[in-house]
DNA sequence: GTCTATAGTAAGATAGAC
DNA sequence: GTCTATCTTACTATAGAC
């Protein structure tokens, strides 16, 4: 064994470049779009090569990918730690929890509208859509179920409608320049869709 | 004037070439998708020649365009003649005016599954997304106007998700193979959608 | 209008030295 | 881990005869 700490440590040179490397790619996917992102034009920003890129990523769409992943993970994250503080604060109502999770899910994606936008461009690798339409549909899902205070599964239907509404607020919420508009608009989809009553 | 009737008339094989390309283009895309699918492939099964395709169309996008166009038009005209039908028989809750609409929409979008699917998969030409986007956008928002008694300008939060679940309505309805069930899940969400109150 | 053959081009991925 | 140079593959679109 020549080198004694690999499975534990990752050098640090490496570690950089990989950042560097996701880094360039957020800038590069986010301006101009995935089809339209050249490795070359990646790497370049990164000040690294493709030779690095391949080291660190399977490719092209294994960087959207991780970038995707991260986003995400932050993302629901911070609508459970809502929920949760939520709770703290006395909330007992399943529909107001979840609203208070929607509501940190939205404005996480205000707050980096231009990630929250290149996922819901539909300008991503082959088969990204279906990746994602899944995920939402499962965090729609799963929420949702807050909503039934019975042990009953939710509705198919209500599910349909609260995804479609997430999803479209994402997008409409991503394309607007206007910070504050943006907000006041997440906030009345939240009051649209706390008037849906679940059966 | 070697030809006479050039003008209003198109030859009867060149309208039939055209016929041909079209359907072929709209079983490649639908198989295999817009990215997969290739010029070659959509020609020979068309039983014409890669010339042929570009004499009729700009080129592989074009052929996408033009289904979608058709798709389109073809669902907008069965959603209108609904609402007539259903004024007709005396509806004129507006709301119910608007949900028959929809819910020819739909069933459209049930008989044509595939082509539905082709449009919301978001495996497209560049840019599609975007396109398709704000024509969803302004469906809804235009028909969302009709649930205002007032002449009041519709909620833009009220239009973000009914054309959210519209959109995921179409999305689901055109995945799923059992043609009953989905007919069932489009009540459902048109149900769901009837119990939103616009203010 | 229709066809065949060809060109153009663009970009993602790999090999192998350091 | 990092780099450069190259490859190779695939496909759309065009040219020009019939």
């Amino acid at each position: 064994m020549t080198q004694a700490h690999t499975v534990v440590r990752i050098s640090e040179r490496g570690a950089a470049t990989r950042t560097a490397l996701l880094a360039a790619a957020r800038e590069v996917f986010t301006s101009v779009g995935f089809a339209q992102a050249g490795v070359t034009d990646i790497v370049s920003r990164a000040g690294a090569s493709v030779g690095s890129l391949y080291h660190h990523f399977n490719g092209k769409a294994d960087l959207y990918l991780v970038l995707f992943d991260d986003f995400q993970r932050e993302l629901t994250e911070r609508a459970r730690r809502a929920t949760r503080r939520a709770r703290a604060t006395g909330v007992t109502d399943p529909k107001q929890l979840f609203l208070a999770g929607a509501a940190a899910y939205l404005d996480g994606c205000i707050g980096e509208r231009d990630l929250a936008w290149l996922f819901v461009s539909g300008d991503g690798p082959p088969g990204f859509d279906l990746i994602m339409r899944r995920r939402v549909h499962e965090w729609a899902t799963k929420n949702a179920e807050f909503f039934a205070r019975s042990a009953a599964p939710v509705d198919e239907a209500v599910a349909v409608v609260l995804t479609g509404a997430m999803v479209m607020a994402v997008a409409e919420v991503s394309l607007g320049e206007d910070t504050g508009r943006m907000r006041r608009l997440a906030d009345g989809v939240l009051q649209v869709m706390s008037r849906i009553d679940i059966p």
